[in-house]
DNA sequence: AGCACGCCGACT
DNA sequence: GTCGGCGTGCTC
């Protein structure tokens, strides 16, 4: 007799045994493989783990496979090695790890398997971009002159159609080709043209080569000092060893540019892209294309740390500080480290960039863990920036712009450069205040204000999406005097139309964008000038270049000084030092203007003085007087529910499961956000010196929750290393 | 998480 | 009489 573990896609925490019955009859069954079972009363798709010949399970409890699904595994051993690493870090149930990382194609039942893509390529005749009454035919084939060949799914992903498609294979200025899944011979890369390394990049680049197995590497390099050069030049030494590799990006920095920048590279290498806009069918093509080794680099998102490869050469994670690597919801796994993890497996170097390292990351790379490459000289284009500190206390502002910072808007926008203003708070303003009582807007629901959005005349929670009419009156006393307190990047935008009559502005937030390739539009517009003052949130942040921007104004820098999270400052700090990065590219140095209340503040001083390098290593030492992660190791147990005293009941009687040397617990504590939808929210916050304590802790913690009936009555959740506290 | 089983209230 | 409410317990 024969016995198979299984996982199944159950919130449980262990795995399921059946018996084959006739595995001489069937096809060698692998670990890896899909089979159906019987579950309960339902039948359910099963990845085998195991074979076996014996069982602990009862001969009356045990039923037989339904039938084999695969005739080949789709986890190979070393694949399933990963999810098991996964499953035990997050303390997460191994059916549901392998069910997020497999496509949803393969989720259950077989499938049929895509083997060939789709593409096209400009012909001789549309190389020559003839001039075309149609502007989206027009644009499409300048897209294909920028990146060479691409395929159909991903033109219409970029807004293209069928139709203009059709049209221009009509007119024979593209033509049409089937790129199948074994067309990649994995031989020596056409590389495109390139440029000449300065001393610091090709030091990296040596580095990074010549690494022999696992090395992880830092590359700590200021904006525009050609970190994406050092990463293709890398690339191309592991395509010439027929290696593929895997470069994750966060999820804004899937950008055509970016990936055009590769594809000119790399002009015959077959790269394909992983995100979260890919259909069911493009996701399950990649994972085959990639497996079969047909596909030699992945530019994706957070979850493309889960695609199988046939013969991975490297890892690189660009931006690697950035929060979108962690998931915040039900796996809550970060694709940074698990990219650690999976490059220890295959035995392959890791490259971690940022301009803004992580403290996580720092601190690896100054403990040795990680080889640190320093990249300091800017490229032609760009110069330092000039920081300031905007002391706030006693100057005459409007809509919390300092006049003298108005002063500095007016001297820029005079010599023709464009300014942007940051603030990180969207709407016209955070409340409603009455006058006469004192009354504020808050959301009913949560334990928040509702947000004044003068625009559309709503009040909206931005945590719970209430929304509501904007009240006359005041709902307690009942006076009209009701006025707007607080700004947010509606009403900076109002007050900066009224102050510079002439200068057209653009707003770029959630709000403004919120139409599909509104933001696009809005960059393309500002790119050509069309606007001068731009002033927006996070979203202006991250990875867009404006070149004839001189001056950036950033207005509630000590909103990030004083915060309950940990890592406030290191958010700020990163934010303010990428944000100025989007200025003084072109030549000129920017001006970094950053209005604060408390312009002594040791952080600020240094992270203005010294740069983020400089802040980085400041912030590692406070850290270490205050015992915070990355020094220690942090856990966050949530839980919410209606009931408040449920939800304390449930945390409290989770402290004292065992007393297990090397751990500190704090809390039950109300979440920085107490009540949210109408749920009240806790947390337990669980620390550890060492981190196989902190494992062995929360194992045992997952395991007495399965037992607990308290757990039955709220939602809850566990956090491990978290990034933000919320 | 599903789903079945089970034990109480209001209906044709 | 029975339809259906959701509390409790189990899934190899």
């Amino acid at each position: 007799m024969h016995f198979v573990e299984v996982a199944i896609k159950v919130p449980l925490q262990r795995t399921f045994d059946y018996k084959v019955e006739q595995l001489l009859h069937s096809p060698e069954l692998k670990p890896g493989m899909r089979v159906r079972v019987p579950f309960g009363s339902q039948k359910k798709v099963a990845v085998v783990l195991a074979l076996k010949t014996s069982t602990d399970v009862p001969a009356d409890k045990i039923k037989p496979i339904i039938d084999i699904i695969d005739e080949t595994p789709v986890l190979s051993a070393q694949h399933l090695a990963l999810l098991k690493f996964t499953a035990r870090y997050y303390c997460y149930p191994l059916g549901e790890t392998i069910h997020t990382a497999l496509p949803a194609a393969l989720r259950q039942g077989e499938c049929p398997d895509k083997t060939s893509i789709n593409m096209v390529e400009l012909t001789d005749k549309g190389a020559k971009l003839p001039s075309l009454k149609a502007k989206t035919q027009l644009s499409l084939l300048k897209q294909l002159a920028e990146s060479g060949k691409s395929s159909v799914t991903e033109l219409k992903a970029l807004g293209f159609t069928k139709k203009t498609i059709d049209s221009l294979l009509d007119k024979e200025l593209i033509t049409q080709f089937i790129e199948h899944d074994n067309q990649w011979q994995q031989r020596a890369p056409t590389v495109g043209d390139k440029p000449v390394l300065n001393k610091e990049q090709a030091v990296a680049c040596t580095s990074i080569n010549q690494a022999s197995g696992f090395t992880s590497f830092l590359l700590e390099g200021v904006t525009g000092s050609g970190k994406t050069e050092v990463y293709l030049q890398c690339l191309e030494e592991v395509l010439k060893k027929g290696q593929q590799a895997l470069v994750l990006v966060p999820e804004i920095g899937l950008t055509p540019q970016t990936v055009n920048r590769f594809r000119r590279r790399f002009p015959d290498t077959p790269i394909m892209l992983w995100h979260s806009a890919l259909t069911d069918n493009e996701r399950l093509q990649t994972w085959r294309f990639c497996e079969k080794g047909s596909c030699a680099i992945v530019i994706g998102t957070r979850s493309s740390i889960f695609l199988p490869f046939l013969s991975l050469g490297m890892i690189i994670v660009d931006e690697e500080h950035d929060s979108s690597f962690k998931q915040q919801d039900t796996l809550r796994y970060h694709a940074r480290d698990l990219a650690a993890y999976r490059a220890y497996q295959h035995n392959i170097p890791l490259v971690l960039g940022s301009a803004t390292p992580a403290l996580e990351t720092l601190h690896k790379a100054i403990n040795n863990k990680y080889q640190l490459l320093s990249l300091t000289e800017r490229a032609q284009t760009s110069t330092a920036n000039q920081f300031q500190l905007m002391d706030m206390k006693g100057q005459p502002e409007q809509a919390g712009i300092a006049h003298a910072s108005l002063a500095y808007m007016r001297q820029h926008l005079d010599r023709g450069k464009q300014v942007m203003v940051f603030l990180n708070r969207r709407g016209f303003s955070p409340t409603l205040i009455c006058h006469e009582c004192g009354w504020l807007s808050e959301c009913s629901r949560c334990s928040t204000s509702a947000t004044f959005h003068k625009a559309i005349g709503q009040m909206i929670c931005h945590h719970c999406g209430e929304q509501h009419q904007v009240p006359h009156q005041c709902p307690d006393c009942g006076s009209t005097q009701i006025f707007p307190n607080g700004k947010g990047t509606e009403q900076i935008e109002e007050f900066l139309t009224q102050t510079f009559p002439d200068i057209p502005i653009s707003r770029i937030d959630r709000d403004s964008t919120r139409r599909k390739g509104s933001l696009e539009k809005a960059l393309d517009d500002i790119n050509q000038g069309g606007a001068r003052i731009l002033v927006g949130t996070q979203m202006l942040a991250k990875g867009h270049h404006f070149a004839d921007v001189s001056l950036v104004l950033i207005l509630d820098v000590d909103s990030g000084l004083y915060s309950c999270d940990f890592r406030a400052t290191e958010h700020l700090a990163q934010l303010v030092t990428q944000v100025a990065g989007r200025a003084g590219r072109s030549g000129e140095p920017g001006q970094v203007l950053l209005q604060t209340h408390f312009p002594e503040h040791p952080l600020l001083q240094d992270l203005v003085n010294n740069g983020y390098q400089d802040f980085a290593r400041y912030a590692l030492t406070e850290r270490e007087d205050a015992q915070l992660p990355p020094i220690t190791n942090m856990a966050i147990v949530r839980a919410e529910g209606h009931n408040i005293n449920q939800v304390v009941d449930f945390l409290t009687d989770l402290v004292p499961v065992q007393n297990i040397s090397g751990i500190q617990l704090l809390g039950p504590i109300p979440a920085p956000l107490e009540r949210v939808a109408g749920k009240y929210r806790f947390q337990l916050h669980i620390q550890a010196q060492e981190r196989p304590h902190l494992h062995l802790y929360l194992a045992q913690m997952v395991d007495y929750i399965s037992t607990s009936k308290l757990a039955q009555k709220v939602r809850w959740s566990l956090d491990v290393d978290p990034i933000d506290m919320i």
